[in-house]
RNA sequence: GUGGAUGUAGCGUAGUUGGUUAACGCGCCAGUUUGUGGCACUGGAGACCGUGGGUUCGAGUCCCAUCCUCCACCCCA
């Protein structure tokens, strides 16, 4: 038997509902915030990522779907979103367009690397990015957006952590000081320390191992590094966040696994989970990075499969059918049909297409929780009447048999249950 | 990539120290009921016991390998 892929999963028709739920909720939001949406392809020349991501990250050094085309060209499946989306707003010329470009996104994304809870190779994110604005009103402006939408998904189980890591400059300097500190017993830390410790020395102080924690404690922080201007927008982001009344820690801990990140960085994290379900900071470096105009920029990604999985399960809307239409015989199933057909423009209506004897089609519309039923026999085609059968209170109504009588019957008799 | 647990009909499980046609519940299909569903009763379909190899007269049961799923680590959303 051929199986899925493995960390790939079916999303079936039981549970497609809490899929759209997320998605239109979500959708709606960043409308209000004046947010349109964007699609951008599922694969990219590896380089993109390469160079966006940052080739030092885990994601990028072991976790890409890569492969050569049949014209030799590296081609990888994206494994988040950003990279993709910097790299349109640069090749469709979008900085001579009134800026800033707010868009979101949801979309699948993939990483090799092995399944656990909440975690798969193909993962769907939603997201979001602002481009061209530097000031501190976007940082709060998307994360106020991030923190809305978790509220509006009843997602309260929730808290939020708040960096900043400062732009090329003030890290170099915290980067010397870390480096100095570290230096001294480089040589006592794990192998991928080792191996960080030129590269992407912040990475260190991400480093799991208990004894790479030990020697870390006391390091420098970065905040104490901040220069003028990135301390200024760090005050200024907290403060908006004061006043919206979005309350945050700050955790100087947080580093963030793609290179690309500048100035502020968080995560929203579940208390329930203990994993990260929403995520993002500020990329001023990115668009330039990759050949664009310098263009600073700022978004987030959360991961729809753990959003779902924190959603109340009485919050998702199901949508029952409406009607199913019952044929007395054979003969009439045709007839039955195109009746459906007319009140399937207002209706969820669906009839026999299965030779099902009368009996079975009834034992049918109540096991797929048919609202209401009516019976087409030769009585009902004969004198154009038929009675309306609501299943679950066993109450009929007479009807003529057609759509517009149907319906106004529906409403007139079953309006307060229907 | 490392470590641990698991794998028997669609789902949840039973299967005794290896021994005929692998069992049960739910679900599915049909009948009891050629003008009305839910309940009940009766019947039916559906499993090469994850896959491949080995031991044996004989393997769902034992051995090896492999894959998947789940969990932890790493990392991330």
């Amino acid at each position: 038997m051929i199986q899925k892929p493995k960390g790939t999963k079916d999303v079936l028709p039981d549970e497609i509902d809490l899929w759209n739920y997320t998605e239109a909720r979500a959708c709606d939001i960043f409308e209000n915030y004046g947010f349109k949406e964007i699609r951008i392809p599922t694969f990219e020349y590896t380089e993109l990522f390469e160079r966006g991501v940052g080739d030092t990250t885990d994601v990028v050094q072991k976790e890409m779907y890569t492969f050569d085309d049949k014209g030799g060209r590296s081609i990888t499946l994206r494994p988040e979103g950003t990279a993709g989306i910097v790299r349109s707003f640069i090749e469709n010329g979008i900085s001579s367009k009134p800026l800033p470009f707010k868009v979101y996104y949801a979309m699948p994304m993939f990483r090799y690397e092995n399944v656990q809870k909440g975690r798969y190779r193909e993962f769907n994110q939603i997201g979001a990015e602002i481009i061209g604005t530097a000031s501190y009103l976007a940082d709060v402006e998307l994360i106020s957006l991030a923190d809305k939408l978790l509220k509006k998904l009843n997602i309260n189980d929730i808290y939020l952590s708040l960096n900043s890591i400062g732009c090329p400059e003030c890290r170099a300097k915290y980067q010397k000081a870390l480096k100095e500190f570290i230096g001294k017993n480089i040589n006592k830390y794990c192998d991928t320390c080792k191996s960080r410790f030129e590269k992407n020395p912040m990475r260190i102080l991400d480093c799991k191992e208990k004894k790479c924690k030990e020697l870390n404690q006391g390091a420098p922080v970065i905040l104490d590094y901040l220069c003028d201007e990135c301390k200024e927008h760090f005050e200024n982001v907290k403060k908006g966040l004061d006043y919206l009344g979005i309350s945050y820690a700050v955790d100087s801990s947080i580093v963030r696994g793609l290179d690309y990140y500048t100035k502020t960085v968080f995560e929203f994290i579940s208390k329930t989970d203990g994993y990260t379900v929403l995520a993002g900071g500020r990329y001023d470096g990115l668009v330039k990075e990759l050949d664009g105009p310098d263009t600073p920029a700022v978004g987030f990604a959360a991961g729809e499969e753990r959003l779902n999985s924190l959603i109340p399960k009485e919050d998702i809307p199901s949508f029952p059918l409406d009607m199913y239409l019952v044929s007395m015989d054979e003969k009439f199933d045709i007839e039955t049909m195109k009746l459906a057909n007319d009140l399937r423009e207002y209706l969820a209506v669906q009839t026999n297409i299965s030779s099902r004897s009368f009996n079975a089609q009834m034992k049918y519309a109540n096991k797929i929780n048919a609202e209401f039923t009516i019976v087409i026999g030769e009585d009902e085609i004969k004198n154009k009447k038929c009675k309306i059968k609501q299943m679950e209170t066993g109450k009929e109504e007479l009807s003529k048999l057609d759509s517009e009588s149907i319906l106004n019957v529906i409403f007139e008799k079953f309006d307060d249950e229907f």
